[in-house]
DNA sequence: AACCCGAGTAAC
DNA sequence: TTACTCGGGTTG
């Protein structure tokens, strides 16, 4: 008989598929593998998990090369074509390995060589019968615009890239909710896959989600999740099962053979950027998506991505607007500018700020407080001779953090014992400069002691679970003064908050990124969404949010008091039209480190030197702004193009020249980066 | 990337 | 003599 071979796709850095015999008899069910099939491989010393690509009854190899395939995991049905398609797109498009895009994709449980794990979780999840009453439950009625939304999401075929602006607690989850009781009541198969940015958001949605959904087999998918669930849980989607899949930007990896309807929730966050290994924007890869699919996709954001408000001036995307706050008798916070050159803080409080909070903390209401810098101090330094805390290792201070007293560096992880003494003249008295969530803690305590003060940041919910016990106790009232960094600005609705006040965000206005500013303006209206939700309890004022300054003319916090994102927009999109930048104009980013600047520099130099073509501008290889961290020396090479087809393809040339240059430092090329 | 191999070098 | 690190090559 004759054999039959397959071409195998393996998690390697190597550009190219693996050739194996496949033999019946060696396997239990005699079943051929076909495209999509997870296989187990032999591969050098060692046995790996490959996903056949496709199959052939004849093969190049030489015969004395070709090994034979060890098993095929024919219990688990193929990955559909439409998901090796869209991985296909996503190594080409950020010019990876098809194996290094598919087999991260799959939780680990599926890539290992025994699969007992995998038949476990297979008859845990035939045991599990979809039972209880699918149909919604307490189902809100909707105003006219998020009943328009709806109606347009839902009731036209094939695919449309939807954009839905609304201000926070506009009601955009009870759009997505009933838009998606609507297709999977259409469609007793039908699958909805909900994106959300962080982590810390998943419960809070699950929760809606299973409460709207009572009996509705849902799957949440996140880096949080231990392995056997993680298996589970995706399991459950691939086979169909799960009617709703919930997640973070890794979530759109998740092999959906009903897929219906996308949703990604603040659409304009950076978290939906992957910054290592593939680095890949979960946003735009749901966009493909949903076009691959002739599905419909929704973006939701209060304040969109300028690329997708830019798709919806130019009639790429379909705007959707949310005009009116959903929850009864809610009103817009009312922003305020206090202006620090006028009124002096003492310890990074305005005397105005100090009283607000003051009367909150009477009336029995919450506040929050928003200062995007972990740590007690960014950094100790020595007033007698001007010595600064550095680390050894990074171009970066080492940040204060008093409670364990330590000096850390946030980059690479280097800590030490804060020094009794300036290490170069002797001095004893070294002071902390600046604020970080710490030192704000301290004072506000110091001020209010009777007040409960509560800090939310990356240091306080090191602990698995922390996080979500932390802001359980908010949710339940037991914090008057809460502390927060970015990541207590997130969705989360603190229903007793009526006071947002933001320290100090005028770093961001003049900063080197030129996405700074947009990042600032979503991260105040987002921060400031966390408020207002309810009127405040004395004679209905509304909630009140504070920004402290010093440059109180700004555009951007005039934009801010005013609730106006469109005006906003407009003027950064003409900036960017003028300076050539996206998202009028294309980018990648390679990136070398090395020992020595110079190594990274001639690399690139060398690199840029291979690339001539009209229509891609090369730039000068750069040092990168922190150009060292953990002593390695960064610098990077941006290439620019007005045409994505052009990059794309000028890219996928590069690479392979770039791959065969066989050069000892590390490197790696991004498509469309956001942080230059 | 993970692994092996051979060469060169340091330690016993 | 053995125990290492380092660079280069291979993976079907």
């Amino acid at each position: 008989m004759n054999s039959i071979f397959v071409r195998v796709a393996l998690d390697t850095p190597l550009d190219r598929f693996f050739d194996y015999r496949f033999l019946p008899a060696d396997t239990e069910t005699g079943l051929p593998p076909v495209a999509g099939s997870l296989v187990l491989v032999p591969f050098g010393r060692q046995e790996v998990i490959g996903v056949v690509v496709a199959t052939m009854d004849q093969t190049g190899i030489a015969p004395d090369k070709i090994r034979d395939v060890i098993a095929v995991r024919a219990q688990l049905p193929p990955l559909g074509s439409a998901w090796l398609t869209m991985a296909m797109f996503a190594a080409d498009y950020y010019q990876r390995p098809l194996g290094e895009v598919m087999l991260p994709a799959l939780p680990k449980n599926l890539r290992v060589g025994k699969s007992v794990a995998l038949d476990r979780a297979l008859k845990k999840i035939a045991r599990q019968s979809a039972t209880g009453e699918m149909s919604p439950d307490h189902v809100p009625a909707l105003n006219p615009p998020q009943q328009a939304a709806v109606n347009a999401i839902t009731q036209q075929a094939g695919y449309t890239a939807h954009l839905l602006f609304g201000v926070t607690g506009s009601g955009k989850t009870e759009v997505y909710l009933q838009s998606a009781a609507r297709i999977l009541a259409a469609s007793p198969l039908a699958q909805i896959l909900i994106l959300v940015p962080e982590i810390n958001l998943t419960p809070q949605l699950e929760m809606h989600v299973r409460q709207r959904f009572p009996g509705m087999p849902v799957a949440s998918l996140h880096s949080g999740l231990a392995e056997g669930e993680r298996t589970l849980h995706w399991l459950s989607a691939h086979l169909g099962q799960a009617r709703i899949v919930l997640g973070t930007r890794l979530a759109i990896f998740a092999s959906m053979p009903h897929l219906q309807l996308i949703i990604v929730d603040e659409e304009h966050d950076p978290s939906y950027k992957q910054q290592e290994g593939l680095r890949y924007s979960a946003r735009d890869l749901a966009v493909w998506r949903a076009h691959q699919l002739q599905i419909p996709v929704v973006l939701g954001s209060a304040t969109p991505s300028l690329e997708s408000w830019q798709a919806t001036q130019n009639g790429r995307y379909r705007q959707l607007v949310l005009t009116e706050r959903a929850v009864p008798d809610a009103v817009l916070p009312l922003i305020k500018i206090i202006n620090l050159e006028r009124e002096k803080p003492s310890d990074g409080l305005t005397p105005r700020l100090v009283a607000a909070i003051r009367l909150r903390l009477e009336m029995g209401e919450q506040s929050l407080l928003f200062l995007n810098r972990r740590g007690y101090a960014p950094v100790l330094t020595c007033d007698a001779c001007g010595w600064i805390s550095q680390c050894s290792r990074c171009t970066a201070n080492l940040v204060l953090h008093k409670g364990d007293h330590r000096l850390r560096c946030h980059h690479c992880g280097l800590e030490q014992r804060i020094p009794r003494a300036c290490p170069t003249c002797g001095n004893i008295d070294l002071q902390p400069l600046g604020r970080g969530t710490q030192r704000l803690e301290e004072t506000l305590s110091a001020i209010f002691p009777e007040a409960r003060v509560f800090r939310i940041d990356a240091d306080s919910t090191r602990l698995k679970g922390s996080a979500a016990a932390a802001f359980e106790r908010v949710h339940e009232g037991g914090v008057d003064i809460l502390i927060g960094t970015q990541m207590v600005a997130k969705g989360h609705d603190f229903k007793r908050l009526t006071l947002v006040a933001a320290l100090n965000p005028d770093a961001a206005l003049f900063s080197q990124d030129y996405r700074a500013s947009e990042r600032l303006f979503a991260q105040l209206m987002q921060v400031a969404g966390r408020a207002g939700r309810t009127a405040r309890a004395d004679g209905g004022n509304p909630a009140e949010v504070l920004v402290q300054t010093r440059y109180p003319d700004h555009p951007l916090y005039h934009a801010l008091m005013k609730h106006d994102y469109p005006e906003f927009a407009a003027d950064l999109l003409e900036e960017r039209r003028q300076a050539q930048l996206p998202p009028f104009m294309y980018q990648a980013l390679l990136r070398a480190e090395a020992r020595e600047l110079q190594t990274a520099l001639e690399f690139l130099q060398q690199a840029a030197g291979r690339i001539n073509l009209a229509g891609v501008t090369v730039h000068d290889p750069v040092p990168m702004t922190m150009t060292r961290v953990a002593n390695r020396e960064r610098a990077q090479l941006l290439i620019e193009s007005a045409s994505r087809p052009v990059l794309q393809a000028c890219m996928k040339v590069w690479m392979g020249e770039l791959r065969s240059m066989k050069t000892r430092l590390r490197w790696s090329l991004e498509i469309d980066p956001v942080d230059i």
